[in-house]
DNA sequence: GTCTATATTTAGATAGAC
DNA sequence: GTCTATCTAAATATAGAC
């Protein structure tokens, strides 16, 4: 029912090579067609006509419409790995922007997963899981990034606030992801980079970029 | 075709006490389901027999499902006025916890507004129009009460920093009460609580890029 | 003002030909 | 592996009875 791990493809079938690159290409379809309109309001037979087969091709490509929404998130999840950095420790966060950067030209990674999260917000959503757990794992994520720079010195927080920070940083990086899809012209990355810069100073203990005066002022045990 | 100002109600039809009565029961049950399954995806029928009545029905009262959907948008916007604060200055944005404890009971108000903002991310859609006006407004509306702080010497930012700091409160506004539809588990006050101290903070302190104030780095107010 | 009945379109999914 | 044809259910919307 619910779209949680991976799927198991078929051994036999979607392994020729010419069934691979039709896979692909309808996964692509699928996702943009997901981001556009939701995984209720979008049609099998849209994202067909959009590939140039039937509907009935999907369905023999994925049995269902839920096991191509599992193939998409699949294919959104590798997608989306590509933007994130494997630094370790603050060098993680301070590329944010960089990936923020990347959505940027992939428009349809942060539509598809803002659709599919507000979508989710309904407990009966077949996508429901796969979203909760990417959420978590990325708190997860930037948590531990944020400890390995508490743990090198380089940012003074009290343990039991970093996971409120990292929920913190991407309720602001989906926040300002959702205003610039309602209105693209805005400079998400300038606008995000300049409220990181201020946390960055508050997480370091510096004051702000001008002043790099000689007291370090250690603002932590704010709590 | 958009949906942008308010609906002409019939001038004779509606303005008796049962039609009238009718009309909100519809509206609310319209809001719940929109809000559960987005605009597209929320069928006449489910609101209908949330009702009690048949889908003609719904049609003989608001024409079509986008003149449903304008009077659903009318709904929250009388219903979400309620939440905020008519106080000047920084004591308006003091009272934004209030706000979103006030959404806390009202999940509603948060899952409509955030289902039809990311549906609304494709340009075609009904709502569009509303959407971003409504974020124009709030962010016209926030920006003005910081300016108010400003101008009674609570708050020291450069001018032009003020709208980027208004909608980077709303981003985490959003994001918090995203994260919160898919956790309900989640203190999203709380956490908006700590974030706001941590902003107001800095607002208050006297240390700013491009200010031309003194070396004092204040970090006052936090609570 | 609401109903039943119905028209029309579109949805997801299946069967079997090629 | 993809097609055509078709099924069933559900969508929006209309017409006319009560």
């Amino acid at each position: 029912m619910a779209v949680t791990g991976v799927a198991e493809k078929p051994a036999t079938k979607g392994t020729y090579p010419k069934g691979v690159a039709r896979r692909k290409q309808i996964v692509r379809a699928a996702a943009r067609i997901f981001a556009q309109y939701g995984y209720h309001a979008g049609s099998l037979r849209n994202i067909a006509d959009d590939v140039g087969v039937t509907s009935a091709a999907l369905i023999r490509h994925f049995q269902d419409k839920e096991g191509l929404l599992t193939a998409v998130l699949e294919y959104w999840d590798e997608e989306s790995q590509v933007a994130s950095s494997t630094a370790p420790g603050l060098d993680h966060i301070r590329q944010l922007p960089a990936m923020m950067e990347y959505h940027l030209t992939h428009r349809g990674l942060i539509e598809l997963f803002l659709t599919l999260a507000t979508e989710a917000s309904n407990p009966e959503h077949p996508a429901r899981d796969f979203i909760v757990k990417r959420y978590d794992s990325t708190v997860a994520s930037l948590s531990s990034r944020i400890r390995e720079a508490i743990d090198a010195g380089e940012v003074f927080l009290p343990a039991e606030q970093v996971e409120s920070e990292a929920r913190g940083l991407m309720a602001l990086m989906d926040g300002i992801e959702l205003q610039w899809l309602l209105q693209p012209e805005l400079d998400l990355v300038a606008l995000f980079s300049s409220h990181l810069d201020h946390t960055l100073a508050r997480w370091t203990g510096e004051v702000q970029p001008l002043s790099n005066s000689t007291e370090a002022f250690v603002v932590q045990g704010i709590a």
